[in-house]
DNA sequence: CCGGTTATTGGTCGCATGGCCAACTGGCTA
DNA sequence: TAGCCAGTTGGCCATGCGACCAATAACCGG
């Protein structure tokens, strides 16, 4: 507290400034969707003048693209963790289906869903959906792929086995989005489990076994 | 065309005014996306003033919803004829599965994503989506039963396998938008063949077996 | 302490949207 | 043929958007 480097700053430094309309461009893109990411909005959040975002933004569709990598990341750095090396990688993979089956996780299917979606009309947030497409996809094989070397799993071809993984989870988020908040939601079993048994039969596991390690 | 009803009309019966203004908007929404009806979109593809569209649909939102109900219904009695009676269930199955991986239904994918994304903000388009929704799953579901019956399929929950493989298609469906025109498009057998091989993993058929009935 | 750099303001523009409404006129009916 | 109903027009409004820019003032270095 003594030593705060800027106690009463009026204007903040170029980087501060940017990582912080960014973090709040990836919030508004969590929460209400993409395109309510704007000048206006994010400025009103941060009790600035919208002038300033475009300062920091002279495209907003770059702000769009950019606060999508945000938060794709930061929800990929909580769902599977990179610094989780003590752990055994089929508990690294049941933790990741079972934070994603929790449901609390409905914001970031909803965002991929969005994300998807708006690419179609947005360049460069086509192209970061790519990218975060890659990260995540490269992530997953190359989990299985330790698996596969430790013993604990039982595939001949990691990418397609972690492929399949996704494809489903994308699938539930699709589902899982349309009736949110209605109660006529469908509920089978089937659904819930639905990622989780994708991933036991692809990786030879026996049913249950994924989420027994928790 | 001798007796041609209305020769030169200038003014359309409203039956016939309003459907010709649903077609329009299906087409524009199956090839542009929904948010691409607009009253003077629409209005322009006919050659007619905004205002009329406004005078058939006071509010936008429902020709949206209305406009993907038609879209979505079309397309369905197109992959999932009804009057295919004479047809055994299996084969029924395999020419919608194989119909689907065709390609040529790249737009109807994106439009459920499309819709699916933009039910979020709109209320009737949210019922339409949920409504078409549950027509595909019963009529895929009472498929699966009728082959069930018939001895060609092995399933004790018919409608957890159409939710299976209708999550497949919808995940896949999202993963080939993504990449749609870009040549980095990801290409792995286990893609092309996912929602055939979650079928037949499904009913109890063996591997191959659906893509031999053609 | 002063001068220059630049973060920030505050406003304007052009454009697209949906909604609204009075006026016009085509075409049916009595 | 006269008249009326309603399909259709044309124009207006408010709203929300991104882009742009000159002016201002906060901060930093000399």
């Amino acid at each position: 507290m003594a030593s705060r480097p800027q106690p009463t700053r009026v204007r903040k430094l170029p980087d501060e400034r940017r990582a912080e309309i960014l973090r709040t461009a990836a919030r508004i893109a969590l929460e209400e969707g993409l395109e309510r990411i704007t000048l206006r909005r994010v400025a009103d959040e941060l009790g600035v003048r919208p002038g300033l975002i475009g300062h920091y933004f002279p495209a907003a569709d770059t702000l769009v693209a950019e606060a999508f990598t945000d938060a794709a990341t930061r929800e990929r750095d909580t769902l599977l963790p990179a610094d989780e090396e003590g752990l055994a990688p089929i508990d690294r993979l049941a933790r990741f289906l079972v934070r994603l089956a929790d449901g609390t996780y409905l914001d970031l299917s909803r965002l991929w869903l969005n994300a998807r979606h708006l690419s179609r009309f947005k360049e460069g947030l086509r192209e970061a959906v790519g990218a975060q497409e890659t990260v995540t996809r490269t992530a997953l094989t190359a989990l299985i792929e330790a698996g596969v070397v430790a013993g604990e799993f039982d595939t001949d071809d990691a990418l397609g086995a972690a492929l399949h993984i996704l494809v489903t989870v994308d699938g539930l988020g699709s589902y899982a989005n349309a009736d949110a908040d209605i109660d006529v939601r469908l509920d089978h079993p089937a659904l819930d489990d639905m990622a989780i048994t994708t991933a036991e039969h692809e990786l030879g596991l026996g049913r249950g076994t994924l989420r027994a390690r928790l």
